[in-house]
DNA sequence: TGTACATCAGTGAACGCGCGTTCACTGATGTAC
DNA sequence: TGTACATCAGTGAACGCGCGTTCACTGATGTAC
């Protein structure tokens, strides 16, 4: 019962595709946002560099997929953090907590999807992704805010603060105990609160 | 009186070390925060490759020069928006709009100070300029809201707004008309406003 | 159950490329006399 | 004003490096009979 024998069956590996993804992740964790090689990635699989162009078309394909699994992974976060709420301001708080929330803790998948430089308009799924984001979260906004227009523009104004705290954070641009996760998080809430409640005000 | 001449003395070129910032500077403008090479900066002055190094230890000192000159410009901008106004909600306003041109207009300056991953452990005088910024702010911010802990809280969402408020637009993430630049600053200036006045009612 | 065979996920060597950096050098510049 | 000379901003050739990608190949896998 070898578990992590390094070649399973022969010349075959077996999960190549998932074990180059996940050197990928952990490149992008460790050196940044353009830290990513295939080079590298094939020595961290233990794997020629020829191999990945079985799985992936060239290296971009293989940060586009991230990328769509980032996207997905952040659906699936906003939607259960409005799942948890009725109030729409606690819905938008905690739209805005989830946010900081997914850039802190599967860092390198925000770095793919926002900061790798990725064209959206060379790689049209990726696009189609994003507005998908957009949708699940236009109508809880729109209860804040009658007004379509005016209801977007809180949007950007809360998704704005959470990405500004959120790179914040992870640039260490933030001083002594404000540098916990956790503040991050909380300040996000916070803004979105007050923002949405000065959307109603007016 | 040949104004373009591409050598005017001799060998010497005179005026490098700016040509090379001014070749920098357009490389991040075309190719995005990690656009420049020393090579093609040399290319474009004109110059071997060689040099640059005659006026610049090496690649990331040319950087780290304008990044310094980055920060002196935000800077003078934040200092003269605050300076045209008496009523810190104004001018609290006013430095979120300026932090927003700033993004669009000295975009590559913008690039280079926050997305160009200088280490800033490394080079100290980075750490030392962004704090000059901070300092100017704090005054203003304590007219807002008495508590220093929370106007430090105050001025963190308010940048934090403004740059995810310019790098949205700089992505191209802001549909139809919210993609003019006018549009990025107007609604810094409003998000402000409403943070501003969410912590002078608390 | 055993054998022949098509499939296809891997290998390993090679390619051209652009990069940052170094080196001994050259020749224009400005200064001292 | 003219000349000798130290300075130093440039040259150009070379280096090693890591990268993405291609290519003919090999050998394990699973299937058909």
């Amino acid at each position: 019962m070898n578990v992590k024998r390094p070649r399973p069956t022969g010349t075959h590996h077996g999960d190549l595709r998932n074990a180059l993804e996940r050197a990928a992740l952990a490149l992008v964790g460790e050196r940044g946002p353009h830290g990513f090689t295939l080079a590298e990635a094939c020595r961290r699989a233990g794997v020629s560099v020829a191999a990945p162009y079985k799985h992936f078309a060239d290296r971009d394909a293989l940060l586009v997929s991230l990328a769509l699994k980032g996207y997905a992974e952040q659906r699936r976060r906003y939607q259960e953090a409005l799942a948890a709420h009725t109030d729409p301001v606690d819905q938008v708080a905690a739209f805005a907590r989830a946010y900081v929330r997914f850039a802190i803790e599967e860092r390198a998948l925000f770095d793919i999807t926002f900061l790798a430089g990725l064209d959206k308009t060379r790689h049209p799924d990726l696009a189609g992704a994003g507005a998908l984001l957009h949708e699940d979260l236009t109508p809880v906004i729109r209860r804040i805010t009658g007004d379509p227009d005016t209801a977007l523009d809180l949007l950007v104004h809360v998704a704005a603060a959470a990405h500004g705290l959120a790179l914040f954070h992870q640039q260490d641009m933030l001083p002594g105990a404000r540098s916990a996760p956790q503040w991050a998080e909380e300040q996000a809430a916070g803004a979105a609160r007050i923002l949405a409640a000065g959307y109603r005000t007016n």
